[in-house]
DNA sequence: TCCATTTGTATCGTGCGCGACCTAAAATGC
DNA sequence: GCATTTTAGGTCGCGCACGATACAAATGGA
């Protein structure tokens, strides 16, 4: 439909792709999220706290491949919208820890349906799912390289 | 080595997996790019132009995926920079077409050995970064749906 | 022809994302 | 104990990305 054909350039071999579909997966999730008021990125962050509540700011930073000059003003947003509270740890008081209200938490039960959606409209099966994902990883690890 | 597993949550078949490694291959292009005074962003918008100069703005917001509000000031850059020209159409008095500048057009000598540097640091072969882009492409499309 | 609609670009406001830089708290060395 | 270094967050400036909005040029009917 719209896969004007791939560029032959070397150079498109695997980053215009991660490129488009990375926005891609943005646009099909925004109208979704719109309901909720949350953006992405809030998105993702709050489904790192759902598995695990209290997490330090520079924990959800290296799960989410980011910097903490990213993270502070995203989770920041977050607690402005009353989905998290931000603390001061009690063993280090450098460290800040971000827990999920109850309304936070509540938010939890409305992603399933938004995740098997999503799923749907991709129009691949789980186990190119699987595999696509097991190869972004390891595309992943492999630029990080060591770090 | 900082593949920390990955989340059982249903929402990250994909999702994550392209979030994280969009932003890894953004931070393994950086230095590279840094060097010709370039984003990556700008750089696949010249990846583009060098296969075909002289583009209208809405069809390479097309062929990037994004909208024309994103790339009319990423233009403006590139022009700034001295790399291309922006010049209205004379058949169209609305549309706006981009070409290169000698100085625009030289910068494509540069990509191969940046292009094979970044296929080598993903640890990946041939194959399996063509399978990647497939999936890639599919999984876009889908989520585009018609659009 | 004239007017309504569509199309192509531009502008503005908000949020993401990074690097550079700053401060305070903790860890380390003597 | 005290000075030095490292670590955790935060701030700032810039560029990307989108939706909402504006406006001029093109198009399509009556």
């Amino acid at each position: 439909m719209d896969s004007f054909d791939i560029p032959k350039q070397a150079d498109d071999l695997f980053c215009f792709g991660v490129y488009t579909a990375s926005h891609a997966i943005n646009r099909a999730y925004s109208p979704h999220l719109k309901k909720l008021g949350l953006t992405y990125p809030q998105y993702i962050t709050l489904t790192l706290l759902w598995e695990c509540d209290g997490q330090k700011i520079n924990t959800l930073a290296k799960k989410l491949g980011m910097e903490t000059s990213t993270l502070t003003p995203l989770v920041k947003r977050l607690e402005n919208l009353g989905h998290v509270i931000r603390s001061r740890s009690q063993t280090d008081g450098r460290a800040v820890e971000v827990f999920l209200t109850e309304q936070g938490l509540a938010l939890k039960h409305k992603a399933p349906e938004i995740t098997s959606c999503m799923i749907e409209q991709t129009r691949l099966d789980k186990s190119e799912l699987q595999k696509l994902q097991t190869l972004l990883f390891r595309l992943r690890d492999g630029l990080n390289g060591g770090r």
